[in-house]
DNA sequence: TCATATAGTTACTTTTTGTAACTTACTCTT
DNA sequence: AAGAGTAAGTTACAAAAAGTAACTATATGA
């Protein structure tokens, strides 16, 4: 049942929807391309991918496998495959023997890291708190 | 077997460490605590909810689950749980009938509150680009 | 006495991940 | 000429995480 509560949280938020333009993250994934999105480029494996490819130009599937430390075969090649659907990443085979693949980023991919490492650089700097609240917390 | 070019992607590695200074990701997550602190933090999950915190100074379970479209009782109390661990929300629970509980952003969750607008503003900026891309794909 | 309300929890099912062995095709070694 | 090595994956199976829906406690009001 609707409370007076309700209502004018509603309302607020509809305010707040046109101040800021973009809260569309209320909505389901399949409505919310915000949401959707998101839950492909800040998936754990993919940005540790996107922020290897932001320090290398261009890496190699084995390559990259050493780097993004802990991500299995099939992993990799699946996040690969969706980072490359999404415009984040390119991928270029080369026929050789064994095959060679090289993955980079593209311009998108460029503009996409830049925002990626600022966020890893706040939490480089900001990890030590949250362990300590952790610790903290353990106690209780 | 280590190539030339491992070494030299090692070397680089190092170099690149020594300018930037937060490259800790390459570690297995229980070694590097940006990778530890990161996967709770930017969560599918744990993101919606400290957006709407961001919004709303104070709300109650199920006014978030209410925001938060999509999320399961059992997602969102284990999510709470972790972020006030980590020091991100706070919990206030007042004796009444039926009880109430309120959630909020500390002073640290606020903090990075700030830093995930700025990622999903560039989301929603260029999820567009994101989609057109992805139907690009679908094709060939 | 029975329905209502909040903030969860629990048992069970489904989906997603992780593990490790296998594949393909050619070249290099013995 | 047989066998090992190599890059970039794929596949079948096991384990973990997430979703679903019913259930709990406690007091109030009908």
């Amino acid at each position: 049942m609707e409370t007076v509560a309700d209502n004018q949280n509603v309302k607020t938020v509809k305010k707040l929807e046109k101040m800021f333009g973009h809260i569309d993250y209320r909505h389901p994934p399949e409505l919310c391309p915000v949401r959707d999105v998101m839950s492909v480029a800040s998936d754990q494996w993919s940005t540790l991918i996107i922020l290897w490819l932001g320090y290398f130009p261009v890496l190699r599937f084995n390559k990259l496998k050493k780097f993004v430390y802990g991500i299995s075969n099939k992993v990799l090649s699946q996040r690969l495959k969706v980072l490359e659907a999404d415009g984040y990443i390119e991928r270029n085979a080369y026929p050789e023997v064994p095959i060679r693949v090289e993955y980079s980023l593209t311009e998108f991919g460029q503009s996409y890291v830049e925002k990626l490492l600022e966020l890893t650089e706040w939490m480089q700097a900001n990890s030590p708190k949250v362990l300590a609240n952790r610790e903290k917390y353990g106690l209780l």
